[in-house]
Order: structure tokens, then C-alpha cells, then sequence
DNA sequence: GTTTGCTATTAACAATACCTTAATATTCAC
DNA sequence: GTGAATATTAAGGTATTGTTAATAGCAAAC
């Protein structure tokens, strides 16, 4: 493989599953490390610093959730995302997960394409994490400040909805670049969406009257875009 | 014109459940084929290459399972993705079903609204992952910027419609290649839209309006090419 | 518990930009 | 010159988006 791919590690002590998801994710392009036990996976971990754990709650010798508490607590590996697979409806497990540390969770019987965009998200936001999602975006008169989600407009401050803030935060959010509704529903609403893609343009409109008909520009038959000029 | 909606192959060996699956794709605006076996499959999916393929685990002759394998084996058809229907519970098809390429499952009963969401999801999701050829073209005066659809010639930025800027875009990135007419609407048209091909000539003369008269030069009796000199 | 107000979504219709075609003119190669 | 290929123009139909209004959901306030 050319690339560097992210090094995920794998812990569970069924072997049967183990083996399938470390197939799936090979073929994604993933570079997979496995465990068997919490105990092997704080010695895997400490080798080969991994960008993810994706591990089993219930398991011998250590279960996951105390491996994850000891891993949280070490300053070298404190930092890793821990996902857990937990059964069906654990929802005690979930709650302690996070409890520990966990910085996602998905339960079984696990879904390759849930699972692929959870990690993959999670991965991503990582990697986008030192330019802060959260951080201010201004143009010229019109300010977006996604911490305190409020718009400053002309000197005014408007007080966006949830779903108008985030469908113009994430246009602004790349400047120019024309966004189909499909990936605009992908991003701001996320997976599996039950909406009408027609839902889209009444928000949009929305901005528009609250910004002057200015910012959001129609590109036919392909989709929206954020420009300040 | 029709459009050009998503082709899905459907897999069972129950004809009802074929029926009503049917029924309901065909009211949301899909294109729908059926199979009643693994082999079936392979086969409509070599004559038709269907956007997607929603395929029963269980059936005579060859099973979901294998025939899945199988297209997953063959580079023309392994990036269709495949979603497979179990029976509730079926905890093991559906991890066997992950390790054969599976992208996504559904449990029966099946509900109809769940169903479509899915299937679009996955459907948006190849839609929006279509980063390809995303950069931007430069020639001297002429910049045709993908990304924002917009292309700046001489210093102004020009609004293109969708065709025009589709068909410029797809003879600069080969300056100097002569492409025939059908090679064009086999590209920017899309191999299965009946238009004659003088409507390119109307673009052409659009496109060429707009730049000057340059650029696009004609090659008679072959087809047009980019030229940037 | 009910009311109130705001938000999200959808449906229906209107407006318009776009695509395509057909008809006619022009060019080019031989 | 002649015929085939391409250019040009205008007009129609269509797809896509704009816009409004109605409905359902939800949370805060009473």
C-alpha cells in the first residue's frame, strides 16, 4: 500500500468475529492489529500506537471496559479513540462506556456500513481537530460563530435554527465549493436520513432572506455554494 | 426526456416478496429488475450493472451469499454494493454476509420506509464520494475550476449551465485529443441517453461564444477538440 | 396538562434556466 | 461545384429550483 493508512486495532475474544472484521476492514485499507483480551490490548497498543481501537465490552481476563479506563489514563495513549461493540441493547454498558473514556460506541449485530462511516468519522474528525470545527468563520460583514451558535450579520446578531445554522456552517465551511444534496444531506443531516432532498432548498431560503439574498448561490442541476464575494 | 434513475436488481426466490418489493422501488422512481437465484444474478448484473442489488441470503440453486462472493470477485462488478435481506436474527448471515462484501443488511419483516432509507443512503453515499476529478484546469487565461463550477477567463468569472461546463471540462482534461461525437455523450452524457448528437454542436457554439471563438476547435468528419494555444 | 410559539418537513404550484430539436445557413473537402 | 458535415438560430418542452402555505413535532412557559 502506498498511502499511510490509519492502524486500527481489533479486540475481541471471539475469534470468528475478530477474523471477519479484520477482513472487512483490510479491505477498506485499514492496516488491522488484533487482541484477544483487554490485557493484550494495552501491551498492542503501547507497541504499535494505533489511530483507533475498536473493541469488545465483554471479554476474559480484562473486559473492555476497564482496559479503556487504564488506556485514558496513560498520557501516551490517552488520546487514542476507543470505540466499543457492545451486544444489543446494553445500554448500561453504553452509559459506562462513556463513563470510562469511550469515544463512540456501536452495537451489534454490527452493520459494515455503519461501522465503516463511524470509523471513518471518527478518523476524520481527528484529523480536523487542530483546525477546530468550532472555530469562528468570517467574511467581510457576515460572521459564523459556530461556538456560540450565532450569526453576526451586518452588525446584527441573528439568532439562527439548529438546522439553518448547520447547513450554512457547513457551506461556509468551504468557501466556493459546490456541494450536491447528497452530499449536503450526508453532512448536515447524516446517515440514513429520512427527508426529501427538496427540504434543502426551503432552508436554504430561509438563509437567504436572513442574509440578503447574498452568500448562498445556486449552481443548476448540481447543487448549492457558500461565496463570500 | 426520462431521467436517468437508479437501477436496482432484486434478488428472491419468493416471488410475493419480489412483487412487493417491486411495487414499492417502482413507486419511488427506481428502475427495478429481478433474479430468483444466485445465478440469475450474476447474470442481470453482467447485462444490466445496476446502481445497486438488494438480495436475499437464502435461495435454491446458488445463495446470496455465494453469489455475492462471486461479484465481489469481478473487477466490473465488486463496487456495485450489495445489501442482503435475513431473517430476523439471523446473527450469523449477517457477519458471514459482512465477510462476503456485503454492504449493508436489512432484517425482514421489511418495512418500507426503513428500506428506501437505506437504499438511498447508500445510493447518496456513491453519489457524494465521487471526489473524481475535482481539480482545477489551467491554460493560460482560461481556468476551469471544478470544485466551484466556475470558469474564469480572462480575468472574469464566468457562470456556466451544467452541459456546457460538463463538456468543457471533459475535452480540457485531454488537450489536444480529438473525441468523436459519440465518444462525447458516452462521457458527459452518460451511455444510456438517447440524444442526437447535433445537440453537441449547440453547445459546442455556446461554449465558444463565451470563449471567444477559442479553445474548441472542430475537426470535421472526426469530432472536436481542446486546444489551449 | 395545556397552551404557545418556534422549527422542520412536505406538498403544491410558479417561475425560469436549461436542454434539445428542427430548420436553415454555411463551411469544407474532394 | 457538389455533397456531406458542421454552424447557427430560434423556439418548445422539460427539469430544476423558488416560493408559499399547511402540517406535524417539540420544547418552553403557563
Amino acid at each position: 500500500m502506498i498511502k499511510n493508512m490509519p492502524k486500527i486495532l481489533v479486540v475481541d475474544d471471539e475469534l470468528d468475529i475478530l477474523e471477519i472484521i479484520r477482513h472487512a476492514l483490510n479491505k477498506e485499507g485499514f492496516e488491522v492489529h488484533i487482541a484477544a483480551n483487554g490485557f493484550q490490548a494495552i501491551e498492542q497498543t503501547r507497541k504499535i500506537k494505533p489511530d483507533l481501537i475498536l473493541m469488545d465490552v465483554m471479554m476474559p481476563v480484562m473486559d473492555g471496559m476497564e482496559a479503556c479506563r487504564q488506556l485514558k489514563e496513560d498520557p501516551d495513549t490517552k488520546n487514542i479513540p476507543i470505540v466499543f461493540l457492545t451486544a444489543r441493547s446494553e445500554e448500561f454498558a453504553e452509559l459506562a462506556g462513556f463513563e470510562a473514556g469511550a469515544d463512540d460506541y456501536i452495537s451489534k449485530p454490527i452493520r459494515p456500513r455503519v461501522l465503516m462511516s463511524r470509523l471513518k468519522a471518527i478518523l476524520r474528525r481527528r484529523n480536523a481537530i487542530q483546525t477546530s470545527s468550532h472555530e469562528t468563520l468570517e467574511f467581510g460583514d457576515l460572521k459564523i460563530d459556530r461556538e456560540r451558535f450565532v450569526v453576526e450579520f451586518m452588525g446584527k446578531s441573528l439568532q439562527f435554527p439548529r438546522k439553518e445554522f448547520e447547513l450554512l456552517s457547513f457551506l461556509a465551511s468551504r468557501p466556493g465549493r459546490v456541494f450536491s444534496r447528497d452530499e449536503i444531506l450526508e453532512n448536515v443531516w447524516g446517515n440514513e436520513v429520512l427527508v426529501v432532498d427538496r427540504t434543502i432548498d426551503v432552508h436554504v431560503r430561509k438563509i437567504r432572506e436572513k442574509l440578503d439574498e447574498r452568500y448562498i448561490y445556486t449552481v443548476k442541476g448540481v447543487g448549492y455554494k457558500f461565496e463570500a464575494a
